[in-house]
DNA sequence: TATGAATGAGACTTCATTCAT
DNA sequence: AATGAATGAAGTCTCATTCAT
């Protein structure tokens, strides 16, 4: 079965935004890139704005789906925390274009989207926090995974474009490093 | 003697652009918060990308200029580390709406930013590697304290205002963790 | 069928350009006397100095069209030649606001016009040239011709509005007058 | 005696004008040719089309010398006409920059600048005409001159360069072709 | 659904001119 | 007379969005 004209639209509306960024593409890029007509672009999204948070959402549902998905798991906290790692991880490479925008562009295209932004990164902070409950320092040790787990994105894998591999080595390393259990 | 036309742009542009980012901010936004005409702004700069750079390199210079300070001090490393760190919070919270400029706006506003933006990172980790250079995990330590301090100052202190000493002692914290030397 | 939308810009720019000259003319006289909006210009011209070369390359071109049909005429020049005045003079008429822009107008705009100009003029001299290659008086004769036909144009028929076969009688008188064969 | 600034400001608009045109030329460039303040431009002349107007002036009047200087001297036609084109030739020479605004821009620069170049060139005719008066073909004959003489100060001297001796051979070639008495 | 020409608001930028010093 | 910073009107061009077909 073909693609459907709107799923054209947004894996067009990814890689261009992926390569220019929010505010220097144009609907025209898109829909040039989709191969169909301008007017059609607006058969299926009501703004350029619109379209753009459709992509948001596809990772932010993909990311909240793998927090659910550990939430629950009783096993020892650095292990559920390294499959966790992994998984979104995967994501991120599968997805590697749609990450980048999450990384790179959703904080600059107004304050809605800053929320998602924050919103997401709050949902795993909430998910380190359950894992490592037991621990007194576990506000720190939350922080800290966070703020390295996206320097890990956004400077290894989206700018050094390093591999997955090295990435959740790299990863699981520091969770040993600070959890040890 | 008051303050020369060219700073007044500084001070809107910067003003401005924290407050609605790089591509909702109009030169108009600019120089209407200066009081000064349209045209003037043409005269102190040929862009609104230019005065948009003269801002980042504002902040950038400040911070190159701390890792200077600190660079050839001796001194066991975490003291060093904290000592910097200080600095570097210091003049985020002296420059809050710069530090939201930089740290939420430069990365989208075209690569030669984000250029400057990975360049002032990389020094900062160059800085912490020399510091930790007697450890074998220097490269892991550095990455992570990397990525927690930008935590810091991104969610910490932007998002949720915490005061400078809190960001400071959440720091220490955190070196105390990872060097304890 | 209606006029295109292209066709109906060229028209009122032809009109605008000759009667306000090309500086004095702005896009937005175009649209207005096309009836189109403003940003419909920039659909089917990049700029104001693209619709100008267009127009001026439709005299042009057929200009050296009639080059072209006398330039293998084989009779006495004189006669080949006061075929081919009357069809440039014709031309003239025909399009006599082309004419204008391209006679008043062409040589101000920028020395990629002005090549235009007087590529074209020698164009013309090369066919008077070649009319008259049997004689030894050929340079100057031609020099004559062209001097003498662009006078008759600028001021015969743009400046004083002499009638088309004034025009025609007059250069041919000189034709006679200098080449008598 | 050093030049007076207002000197100064002709001589910059005049090599200014020549090179880029009227259009294309600020006021600024003009200064900055001159050495002198912006503002001051304004002391000397009301507006750049003031400027323009004196620097035609300039070489109208010395045509106008030349036609009076000849207008009754009595001689052959064709001696006259010679001697007084020489002088023309020469004034054109003297003064390349100003002969290149006004015959590459007067007439572009609104129709009170046309109307100088059209009374200029009627003066001309009308000395011609008088030279002849003796002939039938008076009008033909001072028609050419003008067309033929204009293409040499315009094709030969301003486009191509050719040296003032060579343009005055060339033209007493065509009064000896024309006028023979 | 799909098209793509047309729209027009609105941004950027230029530059002739003014004016306080 | 001279300065040069400041002005602001005016022009060019862009592009998200609409709409008749």
């Amino acid at each position: 079965m073909s693609q459907s004209t709107r799923d054209k639209l947004i894996i067009s509306a990814i890689k261009v935004f992926s390569e220019k960024g929010f505010y220097n593409t144009k609907v025209s890029d898109i829909v040039q890139e989709a191969g169909v007509a301008q007017g059609t672009f607006y058969i299926y999204f009501k703004s350029k704005e619109e379209i753009f948070l459709r992509i948001v959402q596809l990772i932010v549902s993909n990311m909240v789906g793998i927090i659910d998905k550990y939430s629950d798991v009783e096993d020892k906290p650095s292990r559920t925390i390294k499959l966790f790692a992994r998984d979104i991880f995967k994501i991120m490479y599968e997805y590697k274009e749609i990450a980048y925008i999450f990384f790179f562009q959703v904080i600059c295209v107004g304050s809605q989207f800053q929320d998602v932004y924050f919103d997401t990164s709050d949902k795993i902070k909430q998910f380190y926090l359950k894992k490592l409950e037991s621990r007194p320092d576990k506000e720190i040790l939350s922080e800290i995974l966070i703020g390295y787990g996206k320097r890990l994105v956004e400077f290894g894998m989206l700018r050094e474009n390093k591999p997955y591999l090295k990435i959740v080595d790299e990863f699981e390393k520091a969770v040993d490093l600070l959890i040890g259990d």
